[in-house]
DNA sequence: AGATAAACGTTCGTCGCACTAACGAGGGTA
DNA sequence: TACCCTCGTTAGTGCGACGAACGTTTATCT
């Protein structure tokens, strides 16, 4: 009869990590889409952000600052100074390193990127009041600043 | 000298997208080691559940309810099958179905599968107060419900 | 000084998850 | 009958997170 309507179970349902998946899934999936609709990526718009407020830095400073892995940074430089938005000129204090800086055209690319990503959030979170948007950023940010991926050395008590 | 901490800049960890990647990637991490060290998976908690708490389904319901697609619904209930945590029998009433039942033992594998999962929600939000929790998974729920994988035929306005 | 360890950029490869395509077998309905 | 949908199944794609290793350069230790 009422063949029903297969709901998820309750307790799957309540599950953080479960919830945590699919949510992002949904979110990546609506950024992604937009950014792909211009031909750019996650990752470009966290390396223009980062050159934006912090300055030029080296590849690993970028890297570790975006949480980008320092293999996956390389095909993103390429691309971003391909299309003029970043310069990757050689470190004359430090021959290993390369400084990636900021152009004038990178800077517009990270303003339209910047449109298009906050209009994804928009829709991701169009179904919560704007107290409530705060309250998850709020929470998400304690979580991940919590979980932080420890470095060899640090202290981890516990 | 100070080489900056190289702290993510305010305007990344301020989007909502990016929070829950991260948040969701340490999740997946925290359930799958736990899991993973009885050889266990994801799904197969997701599967027993929805059995325990439906009942026998076939395994386009089972797929439906818990989100798995049934591409992979089939390795999922090989295992199980092959642990006896479950019974996969033809559907006499209609014979492109398979019939699946929890099993004694599935129970008891999903008691333990419960525990350990309940266990890495606990250290996942271990930085929240329980009030928080309960706010952060209200929140989730929101948003999951509100961006539901979409019927074909079913109504879309916007 | 020389030796050793570390960091940098780079290439390549792996693993897991979400997802699609296609197919044969069966079932519902005109 | 013909048509279309559903079911279980196999195979494969795309992408994001992550690790290994290498040559080069710099920092550290004795």
């Amino acid at each position: 009869m009422s063949p029903t309507p297969e709901a998820t179970p309750a307790r799957l349902r309540a599950i953080p990590s479960r919830l945590l998946a699919r949510t992002a899934t949904v979110a990546e999936r609506l950024v992604g889409e937009r950014l792909a609709a211009e031909g750019a990526h996650k990752w470009h718009f966290a390396v223009l952000v980062a050159l934006d407020e912090a300055g030029p830095a080296s590849q690993a400073d970028l890297s570790r600052r975006t949480g980008i892995y320092r293999s996956d940074m390389v095909a993103v430089l390429n691309q971003l100074s391909g299309t003029g938005c970043i310069r990757r000129d050689p470190d004359p204090a430090d021959r290993r390193r390369n400084v990636i800086t900021l152009t004038p055209a990178g800077q517009r690319r990270l303003d339209r990127l910047d449109a298009l990503i906050t209009d994804a959030q928009r829709e991701l979170l169009a179904p919560l009041t704007s107290e409530q948007g705060r309250q998850l950023v709020s929470l998400l940010g304690i979580l991940t600043e919590h979980h932080q991926p420890k470095h060899p050395g640090a202290a981890d008590e516990e």
